[in-house]
DNA sequence: GTTTTCGTCATAAATAATTCATACAATCGT
DNA sequence: ACGATTGTATGAATTATTTATGACGAAAAC
């Protein structure tokens, strides 16, 4: 489970630690230094966590977790705030701005990348490494394998984050655009076309085991797995 | 989606070929042949996007976006920078320079079109994925499915909009051209009689579950959802 | 160097949207 | 109550749009 990570954060030791810690459990991390910095790196980037300390030298915290919300792009991102001891009144303020969870300096490691682990599981799903199943289509991101009813079957790469993709976020529906972002990245420019391409390879693949059917074309709006046929 | 965008570049050439392809694709462009040319025009003028040259005479690419970021009524406006191949290293510094996205010169068409298209559908509002529900008529638009009592109803992608409107605005008669706009979109030219149709292939969808009746002719005013049936 | 995998394209196939012609129903004036 | 008039329903034809698919060259992985 290896996330992109970013950190804001003032202070430079913090700063450190962080980095340290967060490279040590494999996540890439980026640094900004103030509320200005983070937003102006969020419109190159999209990190798949965002660590954001309460007091900043101009923008709050608060401030820049606002407007990260209220960006299209950036809301589905999970935010994790730093708050010093003193400010723990402010927890629940904290919370209903918009942050997933929150954690007080000084922390420990082992805490902290607990519940980065815990929200990650929450808000991406398919950053973690947990197994999945739908209507009898198993997928095990560890072993990277996919059985269908006990078979394995075999994938490309592409179709494999695909398929983790759908098989994390079941019933939903999403276009190619949302696709290409979340399985392709954020930034890489294909045709939306060729999510068809890779949606059929993928389809072929799982016929094998029948499972093909759980890919299911919403027309004029994307695709969706779905355990319940139509 | 077509959009206004303004176009700051020194070169002739290169302005001329952004203003045909963009064109191309429906947009329309307004240029600006260095810095201080781009900020004067952006006082008059409210473009949807902004495609930045790095090297300008003058004012570098980079203060404009500055400028730009700095303005509170500019400050949403996505920024594209133009790069040179040698100022390529740059990039990695990180995409701190305010833009959105960047792309290096010599740069394909069809690319250029490609993160011109990502950039911009990033900013379209999502509509509201709330789940409706009258009369037993089930409509979750994160799934983008229908359900009749439980049961499961297949509708075409108008169809969908159509119902989903009705739904969220249940009640209260819409005329043929108020359902145009709000369903269709402004100002598309069709028939006012088309609506009718798809009131037909809407009722007949519903037809399984029974739920036709909920949507009720109001003779000389248009349609209404309504759960009291009379 | 061989094999996979990707992304794109061209084309076929499927499905939808719009219009049109006509049938049907309600309303109005007499 | 009756015919005229206006508004609505519906089936079919026509166009337009979307999606599926097979093939191919380029790049990447092995």
């Amino acid at each position: 489970m290896s996330a992109t990570i970013l950190v804001v954060e003032d202070e430079p030791g913090i700063q450190e630690v962080l980095k340290f810690n967060l490279g040590q459990h494999g996540h890439d991390v980026i640094v900004a230094n103030d509320g200005e910095d983070a937003i102006s790196l969020l419109r190159g980037a999209l990190p798949d966590l965002i660590l954001l300390d309460w007091m900043l030298p101009g923008m709050t915290g608060i401030d820049v977790a606002k407007r990260i919300r209220g960006d299209a792009r950036l809301r589905g991102i999970p935010i994790i705030m730093l708050t010093a001891r003193t400010e723990e009144r402010d927890k629940v303020q904290g919370l209903d701005t918009g942050a997933d969870d929150y954690i007080t300096k000084p922390f420990s490691p082992r805490e902290l990348m607990a519940r980065i682990k815990a929200v990650l599981r929450r808000r991406a799903p398919e950053m973690t490494e947990d197994p999945v199943e739908v209507g009898g289509l198993k997928l095990d991101p560890i072993s990277h394998r996919v059985f269908g009813d006990g078979k394995a079957l075999d994938l490309g790469p592409t179709e494999f984050r695909l398929l983790h993709f759908f098989m994390t976020h079941a019933e939903r529906v999403y276009s190619r655009s949302q696709l290409l972002d979340h399985v392709w990245g954020d930034h890489v420019f294909v045709e939306e076309r060729t999510v068809d391409v890779h949606i059929r390879r993928l389809r072929s693949a799982l016929e094998t085991s029948g499972h093909d059917r759980l890919i299911q074309t919403v027309r004029g709006a994307g695709y969706r797995l779905s355990a319940t046929l139509n």
